[in-house]
DNA sequence: TTAAATTATTACAAATATATAACTATTTAA
DNA sequence: TTAAATAGTTATATATTTGTAATAATTTAA
């Protein structure tokens, strides 16, 4: 019965991955010029307010030396900064600046008038349903993403935690 | 007011796009040697049975020269079949061969265990209202699609659709 | 205090994805 | 029938992502 259940959740996401990675990209792609994991890291940042580099990978899954690509390359354009830890200087914070903060805020409108192009033409009834759905998908699978805080399997660097 | 509805929708689905291509992708990497889009073009053709090169190209958001690389591997392993139009010969339609179907069967089952391990942690009531919201969702977002198939933006090759 | 583990970096190589331009074959329309 | 448009391909350059290995600095544990 469970078992049912997980296939049939398996096929709706699946399904859904495809549409929405789209409908984003393509807004984010004609009107910024950062790669999708640019936009993901400052999502990240800006839910989490800082994190540090391991933790970035494993919120992306994305193997560590990219991290410090990635962050390498928000450094600078000054929309994140490092912090060091006091107590363990091996650990290096990130975190959005300022300016950074506001990058976001316009990417996200950007990615709100491009969605507003599409969900316009949704009835308003469907709208309100899509809204009620994704808020309980995004609060079940922001949860699934804690438990399966797994760090990156291909990597030999950042072994899958345990 | 609906301008709000559009941005919570936003926010939301920003939320759930790197969340879900995290655990997906872990999963198709840890499991199967195919990049994602070669996936997505097999979900695609199993949903619409058939499509022709520009269709593909228009459901994924990716270049036409790229949807000829794509199609060429999967034809190089046996997974999809090219069909000419009698009617007209320029168009060429693509569909999964047998063994095409068999892969993505495989392909989605070890996606199913890749989430099991992750929804088995949910309590029961959480997966129940995963499923129908996950559900309403697609839904949506495959209607979104249909009224969003503006073909791929930053190609001169294959125009913004009309 | 030495060995092992952890955090982050550097350095590559390879795979995948994106962006353009030019081209063939075919159909449509003037 | 010629010109314009469409479907798909080839070719090429670049950007991004992934996969490994090795390294330095630091902390933890034997």
């Amino acid at each position: 019965m469970t078992e049912k259940k997980i296939d049939a959740v398996t096929e709706n996401l699946s399904r859904i991955l495809p549409i929405l990675g789209k409908i984003f990209m393509k807004g984010v792609r004609a009107k910024t010029s950062y790669p999708p994991h640019v936009i993901f890291v400052m999502g990240a940042l800006t839910h989490h307010g800082k994190l540090t580099m391991t933790g970035i990978g494993n919120h992306l899954s994305v193997p560590k030396p990219q991290v410090t690509t990635l962050i390498d390359r928000l450094i600078a354009e000054e929309l994140v900064e490092r912090l060091n830890d006091e107590k363990d200087r091996r650990i290096i914070y990130i975190q959005l600046t300022e300016k950074g903060k506001g990058r976001f805020k316009e990417i996200k409108s950007l990615m709100s008038e491009s969605m507003k192009s599409a969900l316009s033409e949704l009835e308003e009834e469907m709208l309100d349903k899509l809204l009620l759905s994704s808020d309980a998908v995004c609060e079940a699978l922001i949860l699934l993403n804690e438990k399966f805080q797994q760090g990156y399997c291909h990597l030999t660097n950042s072994k899958a935690s345990e």
